[in-house]
DNA sequence: TGTATTTTTTTTGTCGACAAAGAAAATGGA
DNA sequence: TCCATTTTCTTTGTCGACAAAAAAAATACA
């Protein structure tokens, strides 16, 4: 019920409604500006981006498709819930992304790969060192999305972006409960990887590539060990 | 424009009609019964299914999201084609999918998945003894399928679903290609899977998956230079 | 007061219609 | 005959409206 909507009403072209809407929604439910659980009315995103609800159920069909929102049948739809139980089973997948994609980029990147590689470390260079949370999560995503792209596995590369994008969700939690700093060990682990890949040392890259998940995948635990002594004390 | 579309208008009830249009155009499209680069009418459809275009359109945007067609912006959609030159990307994930889902399923399996994995090994395995090669392709997927699930991964379920899915297509061609029959070693391959994942025997669940999909990675292999071969005849 | 039943309200699923965007066809000029 | 321009046609994207489903509220009854 925030009514600053400050409704979005401009002219444009026919046919960008639909990405204008799954965008900007995509981009909330990741950010956690949308809660988990919380409802989403096709009316009222209809009023608010000043449109019929016909594009906006498009966009819903496909950030259903992707996962990011639950539609029951004839009732409500909302965003879909953070899968706490599952992330064992979800950092398991992440970390074997990560080796699959860092190896593969080892194997089969050509020259202009590193550029954008290059591009994306220095975007996520910055915004570690900016402290702006947000851009580390999606410029870390970016990342390591070119790195996949230069691995030339379209298969891998869509599943690897599924999985950060739902990890954005999780990752901005844990970013919110440190000061939104970062260790500049992220950044120097970036630098390794690089490295070898463009060795192609694909042993290396396959090592580094796992211990880059497995270390997140550490601070996530102790983020949620740290949490439960924290919400206990009286 | 083939016109007997016995066209099915019946009752149905409010919300079905997506799914079953979703449902059946999917198969049609796996099932190569609308052969890949053809164009697809949405009026046509609505006719077709006795409906209006709404629900036409959202299955359209499902299959969209799972690539199964592509819509181009403001012109047509048509099905998508196979991907060829991607085939090696394609079995690389097919294979490490059938590595990891086998692996999972012998660690985290229950009792009751092998009741289930039993019953989809027996549909194959009649399946086979019909010589019925669509049914072959379905229940093989959903053989491997009730692994993914005992292996209780749902990312990596959802991600070797789609995979198997997008084979049925290649998969299609390759049966079509022989006479519809399927040497019984598929079925005792499978018999030796189920073993290793009732031990629980990690080690060679692994061995058993990887075998078993670069098995069919050499039979598609032997297919498409037999087909290079036949091609060149005068 | 508590429970079963009816009524109202809210929200979704579907429909038919219309306008924009391209493509195809038709027209005109050399 | 060939090419450029205009016109027609086909197909999509969007809209407003209406009916079905489910929930919430109201009513009746013990």
């Amino acid at each position: 019920m925030t009514s600053d909507d400050s409704s979005q009403i401009t002219e444009r072209k026919r046919g960008s409604g639909v990405k204008l809407v799954y965008d900007l929604l995509r981009d909330e439910i990741l950010d956690l500006k949308l809660s988990p659980g919380s409802a989403i009315d096709e009316v009222q995103l209809a009023t608010r981006f000043g449109m019929s609800r016909t594009p906006i159920r498009e966009a819903l069909v496909r950030l259903a498709g992707e996962g990011l929102i639950e539609t029951l049948p004839n009732r409500s739809t909302m965003v879909s819930n953070i899968d706490f139980l599952g992330m064992p089973a979800y950092f398991d997948a992440l970390v074997l992304m990560y080796r699959v994609t860092t190896r593969l980029a080892a194997q089969h990147h050509q020259a202009d790969d590193l550029l954008l590689i290059r591009e994306r470390q220095a975007e996520f260079s910055a915004a570690v060192a900016a402290q702006d949370a947000l851009a580390m999560i999606a410029t870390n995503a970016d990342f390591h999305a070119a790195i996949a792209a230069a691995g030339r596995n379209a298969y891998y590369a869509s599943f690897f972006d599924r999985l950060l994008g739902e990890g954005r969700r999780m990752l901005r939690l844990y970013y919110q409960s440190y000061d939104d700093r970062l260790p500049p060990r992220y950044v120097d682990e970036h630098e390794e990887i690089i490295a070898a890949v463009e060795a192609r040392n694909v042993a290396a890259a396959d090592r580094l590539g796992k211990a880059h998940g497995e270390q997140i995948v550490e601070q996530i635990g102790r983020l949620l060990t740290r949490n439960d002594r924290l919400d206990i004390v009286l």
